[in-house]
DNA sequence: TGAAAATGATTGCCTAGGCAACCATTGTCT
DNA sequence: AGACAATGGTTGCCTAGGCAATCATTTTCA
């Protein structure tokens, strides 16, 4: 395990980790949301079309962890998209506390069409990038997702000193 | 220039930029609130404090930018760290429109205080990156954020046929 | 087994942040 | 110069999304 490379001391955001990842995510979202904005269809929208599509969620809390969304937010907006004929809800036979979303025709079809200008976009905001850089890009992102997703999430610190006895976390 | 690396059709959001850079947000982003919890300021919060300290932002208009966050959202929150004073305004004498947003030293301390958990937090992920994989990472990345500032904003597409005179925006 | 904890889905309520309107100031173009 | 566009900041209003409570179901484990 090599030593840690980032130092609290000398710390510099436009080279770490955090503001960089942030800033493009800040650069990237209002050129997605623009690409949609006279559409009616939202990027959100879009983005969990595709989720069910590609099998990266299935179900409502599927895409809420995906979303990074709450629970709530994303039954109504599965409301919003079943309304619209673009999916339909299925409770599962196996565990019947989930309801499966499935994809209609219509909704594989908008979910395709929205396709070519993120990609074009993409292309254009890499077409200085050679094939290798982007593959390797993609490769590094693909490992850090893979750390994060193994990350335990922080627990806060308890403002008392802790008794033998556990307590209640209310 | 190289010709396109993505394409529309053969597409797997597991493979794309955006899919894998809102990947890396939306999982980094809970850790970071979580780290945040149980103190008296928010991650937003910080971020602005150290976006000003660093220098990336020195105006309310600056943090709205940086944060991809309303500009009334942001003198709101900038209220907020006034009233605790963490920084003051200042109007500036060159510009009076601009209103410079100065760190007191309470400001400095508490942005400088929060600094080790998240250098924690990301040596935690990076720890089976080499250095030179972690530098290339964050090459590619600044290398894109470059290309993102200098992407123009997608226009929508006029709903109808556009007459020789120039229509009003609306 | 069966009690407690965990998970999925939904709803009501509330807040952070988006939108639009506004004013002040500065920059641009003729 | 002076008209008009652009920018910075602020406010009121509204909505998308967060929080918490609830219920149904499943999993865990003593």
């Amino acid at each position: 395990m090599p030593k840690p490379y980032f130092r609290a001391d000398n710390f510099h955001c436009r080279q770490s980790m955090g503001y960089l990842t942030r800033r493009v995510q800040n650069l990237t979202t209002p050129h997605a949301e623009a690409i949609f904005a006279d559409q009616d269809l939202s990027f959100t929208q879009w983005i969990s079309l595709m989720g069910l599509r590609e099998g990266v969620a299935e179900t409502s809390a599927d895409l809420a962890r995906h979303l990074n969304h709450d629970a709530g937010a994303v039954t109504r907006m599965v409301d919003e998209l079943e309304k619209r004929g673009l999916l339909r809800r299925e409770r599962s036979k196996e565990d019947r506390r989930v309801v499966k979303l499935i994809l209609t025709p219509q909704g594989k079809a908008v979910a395709r069409m929205h396709v070519p200008p993120i990609v074009d976009f993409w292309n254009r905001v890499t077409n200085e990038f050679s094939a290798a850089e982007i593959k390797q890009l993609l490769d590094l992102m693909t490992r850090l997702i893979a750390r994060l997703e193994a990350e335990p999430m922080h627990e806060a610190a308890p403002k008392t000193k802790t008794k033998e006895k556990k307590r209640a976390v209310k």
